[in-house]
DNA sequence: AGCACGCCGACT
DNA sequence: GTCGGCGTGCTC
């Protein structure tokens, strides 16, 4: 009897696939293999070696073996099996997910070595016009040990160049130097940051790696140091060979924080993030796997590189919304981190200055130990909130007059201010005020928004753009007019405003202009009088020590919201926005701009700690059956029209009827047309997450099965971060 | 997802 | 008469 491997492909299927495997060769769970799969050949992860194939299926056998060691360690299959499964993804999909694209593809798993170049002599007599060829000669001259073409080509020489100085014989390959691997100055070794009293407390609550699985809720206010805590715990903390994780939203990793991590870890310190090519993604992932003693900083699907020493998990800022990915395989990356953390019985540690609800709720229900920082480093105290009516105010550019004589105030104290405007764009319609026209996106339900600056319209749901009008383009009136606030159109108010003062605008478009944010804040960071304009951008993890002053132009959008997200969303951008302020030494201050001034939530906001409002929104989730005292699952659907959609869903519904179930819809989507696809969701709600885990894989079964109409896709979200 | 097989419209 | 449209069915 041969013995049978089953295994999973990276294609969007539910089931596995079994082969024979041949006598020479011997394989275990987790490793790569080649197989022919229809008569293509096919990159497959074996799954389980010795099982009972299924009868009257003649089986193939595996063509060869990759590499003889698992390239998922056993950790990391068993986290990837167990996201299959809760997610509600076809596993194939989910475990080559944590490959590098290079291995997907079936490459061997080994760095391609760099070509390495270096002068032959010391003089180069060259033609007089080759001043190209000189120049990389003399460049080249200056690095002893030579130069791989990356950093040749990066330095902005050409290949042509290469190979004419190669071709006169004035340079030549060299072997690489061997990799200089953490062999930091040992002064480096011995830097440790310099924790304030608050600061050791807190620290002192944190488990130590060798007490094993603990996940620990660190709340720390804006301002309070949260970083220093990480840094001084994996100093403390980690031995020379255990590795670390610390996840970060993707707008956090920036290269200062970066460089913050290098100057107590140096060359210890390896970053993951969506701007790696495939050869560095290729070259982290192989250091990872082999068990070097990184400390890896990076987003999201980090969480699923193959650690083979993991001894802590760090995940900062654990609320943001980014940590979920949006389509195909949906996980959580902060949830998989406390899972991981499960595995490899090591300490979790989740910090942020406005913790999601699921984990105040989790410290509450004391699976996690809750760990409290509510006092600023330096002697930086809070923020002092209020709200400011705009009811019947008259507002220029959407800043009301005390908004501005505010403004005004800190700028002629020295000071810079901060105006958070949660749209880009200059507004996010345009009107016709003579026949009501308003102009939409032809392929989404959805308004264009007016880009001054580009003179374009454009769609912020797909990537419809076109010209800008100045007149109605369907009555041609010139009473055609932008309403609303954008960020282009309040920087403008307010370079009108203050012209002796630089207006600074971030957002997605000023930062994809112009390169980098880095190079934005410079200005900021000059601590001279300024005005900041800009998004979210803004919100996080910044450190402006001069801004004393936070507007908030207008907070009334999560205010009543449909999603029952948008309230703990609305309370956490303004609370992280607020955070900006005074970060220094001197008092910062907040405005809000709303039309809703009497609204609980803003006042407990302007009163409360962040821990009271989670516990007042906690009660409103319980009392609404919303999660975390529900478990909760999307089936989304999308088709050319929205009756395929809702058809589907309308299939899917009875077979959800049970009892601890509760599904609501099928209705269309908040944005129910999006780049030409009808959409359409189904929200299913349960007492119980195993009893909905069952029904969901009963569901997919089900439905494999079934014939659906046709050109209609549908898939599982399960804790969906997005209810619209 | 790929890829092949299969049955109906405009071309050398 | 064929080239090719993408509907549907299968992959151990």
């Amino acid at each position: 009897m041969p013995l049978i491997a089953r295994i999973a492909l990276n294609r969007p299927l539910r089931r596995l696939f079994d082969y024979i495997i041949p006598e020479d060769l011997e394989l275990r769970p987790g490793q790569r293999v080649r197989i022919p799969f229809g008569r293509q050949q096919a990159t497959g992860l074996v799954v389980q070696v010795g099982v009972e194939p299924p009868p009257g299926i003649n089986l193939k056998p595996v063509a060869s073996a990759l590499e003889d060691w698992p390239a998922l360690p056993k950790e990391t299959f068993k986290l990837l099996s167990w996201a299959s499964d809760y997610y509600q993804h076809p596993l194939g999909e989910c475990l080559f997910t944590a490959l590098p694209p290079a291995l997907r593809r079936g490459r061997i798993a080994e760095e391609k070595t760099e070509q390495w170049w270096n002068t032959r002599d010391n003089e180069a007599t060259l033609p007089a016009n080759a001043h190209k060829q000189k120049a990389l000669f003399d460049w080249l001259r200056q690095r002893p040990k030579g130069a791989p073409t990356t950093d040749i080509l990066k330095a902005g020489f050409a290949r042509a160049q290469l190979s004419a100085l190669q071709e006169k014989q004035l340079i030549e390959t060299v072997s690489p130097p061997t990799r200089d691997t953490f062999n930091d100055a040992p002064e480096l070794l011995s830097r440790r940051p310099k924790l304030s009293l608050a600061q050791a407390s807190a620290a002192q609550q944190l488990a130590a790696p060798d007490e094993g699985f603990g996940a620990f809720l660190l709340y720390g206010i804006t301002g309070s140091g949260k970083t220093e805590i990480y840094l001084h715990y994996l100093k403390q903390h980690l031995g020379g060979q255990d590795q670390a994780l610390v996840l970060v939203p993707e707008i956090n990793l920036t290269p200062q924080t970066v460089a913050r991590f290098q100057h107590y870890f140096g060359g210890r310190i390896v970053v993951w993030h969506s701007a790696l090519n495939d050869s560095e993604r290729l070259s982290t992932w192989l250091k990872v796997r082999n068990g070097e003693p990184v400390i890896l900083v990076g987003t999201r699907s980090a969480v699923l590189l193959p650690f083979t020493n993991l001894r802590t998990i760090i995940v900062d800022e654990e609320h943001d919304s980014s940590y979920k990915q949006g389509e195909g395989f949906r996980y959580s990356g902060r949830d998989l981190a406390v899972y991981r953390a499960h595995l490899n019985n090591c300490p979790v540690i989740l910090g942020s200055a406005t913790p999601s609800l699921e984990s105040v709720n989790n410290a509450e229900q004391a699976k996690y130990h809750l760990v409290k920082l509510e006092e600023r480093a330096g002697n930086a105290a809070p923020p002092i909130v209020s709200l400011l009516d705009i009811r019947s105010r008259p507002l220029e550019g959407g800043l009301s007059r005390p908004a501005l004589n505010a403004i005004e105030q800190t700028l002629a104290k020295g000071e810079q201010a901060l105006v958070f405007v949660n749209r880009r764009g200059f507004a996010p319609v345009m009107m016709c005020f003579d026949c009501g026209h308003m102009i939409e996106c032809p392929r989404c339900d959805t308004r264009l928004t007016y880009h001054r600056r580009d003179r374009a319209m454009r769609c912020h749901h797909c990537d419809y753009q076109t010209a800008a009008t100045e007149h109605c383009p369907k009555c041609h009136s010139d009473a055609f007019k932008p309403v609303g606030q954008g960020t282009e159109r309040t920087e403008d108010t307010l370079a009108t405003a203050f012209p002796d003062t630089p207006v600074v605008r971030v957002d997605r478009d000023s930062t994809q202009r112009k390169g980098s944010i880095q190079g934005i804040l410079k200005q900021v960071n000059s601590g001279k009088p300024c005005v900041l304009v800009g998004t979210q951008m803004l919100a996080k993890g910044h450190d402006f020590p001069n801004v004393t002053l936070v507007v908030v132009v207008n907070a009334d959008g999560g205010l009543f919201s449909v999603d029952f997200r948008a309230p703990e969303t609305l309370v956490q951008t303004l609370l992280q926005v607020s955070g900006r302020a005074g970060r220094g030494t001197k008092p910062g201050k907040v405005l809000v701009q709303t039309c809703h001034s009497d609204h609980p939530l803003l006042k407990t906001l302007c009163e409360g700690q962040y821990l009271d409002i989670a516990d007042q929104l906690l009660k409103e989730r319980e009392e609404g059956h919303f999660p975390p005292f529900r478990a909760m699952a999307i089936f989304r659907a999308e088709a050319d029209t929205m009756e395929k959609s809702l058809q589907v869903l309308d299939t899917i519904k009875p077979l959800a009827n049970t009892t601890g179930i509760e599904t609501w819809g099928p209705l269309p989507a908040m944005i129910a047309r999006r780049a030409d696809k009808h959409r359409a969701q189904l929200i299913l709600n349960a007492r119980n997450r195993k009893k909905l885990n069952t029904l969901l894989t009963g569901i997919c079964q089900e439905l494999d099965q079934r014939m659906l109409p046709a050109g209609v896709k549908w898939m599982i979200d399960v804790d969906p971060q997005e209810t619209g």
